[in-house]
DNA sequence: CAACAATGTAGACTATGACAACAATGCTGT
DNA sequence: ACAGCATTGTTGTCATAGTCTACATTGTTG
């Protein structure tokens, strides 16, 4: 019944969710402990039992958000049944959507300033792109795509999604062009993985 | 003869030269108006009379970044010969290059924080696309790309090159892989850009 | 229930970005 | 030449942030 417990219960949960917030409406850098600390109302020097610097919560932002891209990533690929190609289209369509709702979510997770070897956030970052890998291997195994290891054969396909992404973070596309680009670019990916039997 | 001068001579561009060192080596968020100041040996209060604030700095540091892209993409063009597809290895390796030496300042060019309508930035940035453009045109012309507008084939290739510097600057790639997968993408990208005559 | 671990608080220190008042220098028109 | 003005640097100040330390409160466990 107290207004405010000793103890808060959940810090570290609620410290996540109001910066994935904060960084969706105001950007990365205006991201601050101490303010973070006050929208959950807290003391300011709370979030350090949960997260050491600034960094370690960036770097727990970063994981967050790979395992949620992961679970929109799976969810598109179930919904689209089973056909490869609709698979395909759902997929990079569900990522772009993460790109364009989240910019600076993504933008932060693919900043290379992660502390080197920060295990669980590459864990999560592979789990996120193994739906990708997934894909890929159906592809092969439909004949559509071109036999190899799935990473290499993936990685050119996951470029140019990432990369429209960053053109949208960039703002160097509207929202008008962004459905065209994305079936263009799936369309030539798929010419351009013919099997080269 | 004085040790220093009251006034600098040309402490913009001083600035600029230090600041993109300092990107280079210790990352966007190093950097420091202050300790920049420092760097170059003037007061704290001096960069002040050339960056309102940092975001100013930051965005003419983005600027200087496209011309110096444009620059060396248009030189790695001119030297490439007149042959399309070597052009396009050129300009690409030469794009990656960049990536790699600069992630970091790449990362900044691309950041969506940009003040609004930086109308210089906007023209850098174009300056240095016109390379891929006009590349994109001498490919219709040899048909060996699709016809339509420029700016729409384009698209595609261009997201994939910049998804490919995102992979790099993201750690998500080691340099032994990087030239194959360079030829790869562009490889795919041409045999799925065949005239669809 | 006593000791200990976990979690939150309060205060201090340093650094930064931003601002304002002031000082030195360069330039321009007469 | 030089007076007046614009440019460019300097110095001091303020609010805020990140980080660290000492301490307080609560939860847990033997």
């Amino acid at each position: 019944m107290n207004e405010r417990p000793y103890h808060h219960g959940n810090l570290r949960t609620a410290l996540l969710a109001q910066a994935e917030r904060t960084v969706r409406e105001r950007g990365v850098q205006d991201l601050s402990l101490r303010q973070l600390a006050r929208d959950v109302g807290v003391s300011h020097g709370a979030p350090r039992r949960h997260f050491p610097d600034r960094q370690a919560l960036l770097d727990a932002l970063a994981e967050a958000g790979f395992a949620r891209l992961g679970a929109e990533l799976r969810s598109a690929v179930v919904d689209a049944g089973e056909d490869f190609q609709a698979r395909l289209r759902a997929t990079a369509t569900a990522y772009i959507r993460f790109a364009t709702r989240d910019a600076a979510l993504l933008e932060l997770m693919f900043a290379g300033k992660h502390q080197a070897q920060s295990g669980a956030l590459q864990e999560a970052a592979d789990r996120a792109f193994s739906i990708l890998l997934e894909l890929i291997e159906q592809g092969q195994a439909d004949g559509v795509l071109e036999p190899g290891e799935p990473e290499r054969v993936g990685l050119v396909l996951f470029a140019t999604i990432q990369g429209i992404a960053a053109l949208i973070t960039g703002g160097m596309i509207h929202a008008e062009q962004l459905d065209d680009l994305v079936a263009d670019a799936i369309a030539h990916f798929l010419r351009g993985s013919r099997a080269a039997a």
